[in-house]
DNA sequence: GGTTAGCACTCCCGTCACAAGAGTGATAAG
DNA sequence: CTTATCACTCTTGTGACGGGAGTGCTAACC
């Protein structure tokens, strides 16, 4: 979209429609604003303007005779240009730094935290995804005996990551071959990411080749998903709001709020960018998403392991607010995970 | 409740008007009965047996001059007294059964696959808890450094399940040292059951001891709560049904399906019985429940493992097949755990 | 040119009345 | 116990009506 040229006051005629809007979920008038706001212009003046932000595109109506809302390109210009970058409130702040420190310390209560943090510090629902490593490197390997012929391989990324895998056999095993397949292997490969392990492959056979074409699968395919586990929170209070009072949109918040594989293609965006990406109406590039808005950010170590957390909620929101809030929480898990994926190791 | 004594022909019309209502939402009267079913009477002998349906608390109107509905009350006594007892049909048992083997080995998966076959035979919304083990065993310990001072402790119970928790230290350690520390708590610890781990941690000091708490600490909270991950599936489906049309409707369910808390109360008495449960609006023990019904069954293997899983839906459901879903489901996850911690070892 | 006042026009929304339809409840007869 | 009948009730849909809010246009003003 090309850079819009706006008159001061239209900005701020503009800010006004949204911030009222966004309040109140009723299209706002130019009588309304002359009346509330001193503008220095009477309500004529801004009817003209709110009909040329209308012609930009900035705004509709719902009918002839309704006052203005903004459309997803008004929203968009607002984050872009208008919006005040608000942090949350520093008594907040400190408030969730509190309860993020009062968790155990674990990568599971913390996120779990953190879209309960940010469904309460937002007006939407918050969802997570648990953090995926990037080109994973084996750490350590382990295989237990289960059963007699079940046997549980677990795999130990070097960023901490577990990874379980069950295997059933033709034939029973003994703990002693086991132990001493996965001392045999985690000599070999213990430090090797997808890239190195074919190659170190080839001199084993039998149980431990098995054993290590599994391993190799595991890698590749936590290297290619978002994380297993998505954490979601506070969709009751979403589905309160106004937008989603009748069917149609409830499914259509619901599906997105659900849905794996619609996170999964929005993962690889957010991945690109390192701030908080705002995402209104699907930007034309997911369709079904209209009145849907997404406030996401990425977190956790360049280059180890990252994840993605964020807000889903209707394009109605307190954008500032959100992104504050997102913000916030991704840059505390970054914190977090800095010190357990920190540096280098 | 006493144990109501009606006609055949009374039990009959109420079955009618059950089925009628859970098909079409929509109260069901004398006339369009004896038109539909012949019941070789007449339109008003059927309106006094529906006077008396209801004087018996077993159906309702929702105004004077429309149809019948039935109570909570009614819906009891058909489950109880009336209902068949439909099986999935067998085209259908084998098409899921065949989607469980073409599955990865992995309960992660499995109970994936449960919530989504579930919602997908139900009308309503799937949930599964992962299984909890009964009186946690330990089977084996390992400790990896992460960071300078950042441990992960990982625990594998007797069933297979996996436990992780970060440690973070004062001091850096290194490898040896864990090594060492892991070694002499294997031997020791290897097989105890929270039970019997305070003796044992008596003759370990420092590191070793504060591991040996930690590890004792992550059983006791094993036992107590129920698994860890909740997995569900298919809310947007169930919120299309009609009764959710409203916003304090939908909230209700919401709040069921995605609350833990009361998922936890509800899983104490699930694990009483052993066959599937209907709980129909909160059976008076839950509050803010009206309009919602639960068919949950406990699975897993006696004395092992075990977990929940069930449907959560609206009140007007078809009870006989979603019990023979949910009957189905757990029987064949079952199995598959049997297969995995199977009769002992 | 931008700003203002005035005014006709449009459309929503709540209310009311009205009729149709479905179903009940009661009565009286079989 | 069952049936036919009928008055009564309550919902639902429709159309009319007025109030209110807001727009769009025009003409005048600075």
């Amino acid at each position: 979209m090309t850079e819009l040229k706006l008159s001061q006051r239209r900005k701020q005629v503009l800010r006004i429609v949204i911030q009222e809007y966004v309040e109140n979920a009723q299209p706002v008038g130019s009588q309304s604003i002359a009346r509330k706001y001193d503008l220095g212009v009477s309500a004529a003046t801004i009817r003209n303007d709110l009909a040329a932000l209308e012609k930009a595109g900035l705004l509709t109506h719902p009918h002839t005779s309704a006052g203005r809302i903004p459309t997803d390109g008004g929203y968009r210009y607002f984050v872009a240009n208008l919006m005040a970058h608000t942090d949350l409130p520093s008594h907040e702040r400190h408030m969730i730094r509190h309860q993020f420190h009062q968790a155990r310390q674990e990568i599971d209560q913390w996120l779990r935290l953190s879209t309960a943090v940010l469904a309460k510090a937002s007006t939407g629902a918050a969802l997570a995804t648990s953090p995926r490593s990037i080109s994973s490197r084996v750490k350590h390997l382990e295989l237990i005996g289960i059963q007699d012929t079940v046997v549980l391989l677990v795999l130990v990324l070097a960023t901490g990551t577990l990874k379980q895998q069950l295997i059933t056999l033709e034939q029973p095993i003994f703990q002693e071959e086991l132990s001493q397949a996965s001392n045999q292997l985690n000599g070999e490969i213990s430090g090797a990411t997808a890239a190195d392990l074919p190659e170190k492959l080839e001199e084993f056979t039998g149980f431990a080749r098995e054993v290590g074409e599994l391993v190799l699968d595991t890698l590749l395919q936590s290297e290619e998903q978002i994380g297993d586990r998505v954490y979601r929170h506070g969709l009751a209070q979403v589905l309160a709001e106004p937008e989603f009072a009748d069917g149609p949109q409830v499914s259509r918040i619901v599906q997105v709020f659900e849905q794996r594989t619609l996170l999964q293609e929005i993962y690889d965006d957010v991945m690109e960018l390192s701030d908080v990406q705002v995402m209104i109406a699907g930007e034309g590039r997911f369709g079904d998403m209209q009145d849907i808005s997404l406030v996401l950010s990425r977190y956790g170590v360049p280059d180890r392991v990252s994840g993605m957390l964020g807000v889903v909620g209707p394009m109605r929101m307190p954008y500032g607010r959100t992104i504050g809030a997102v913000r916030y929480v991704a840059t505390l898990l970054n914190e977090l995970m800095h010190q357990l994926y920190g540096p280098s190791r």
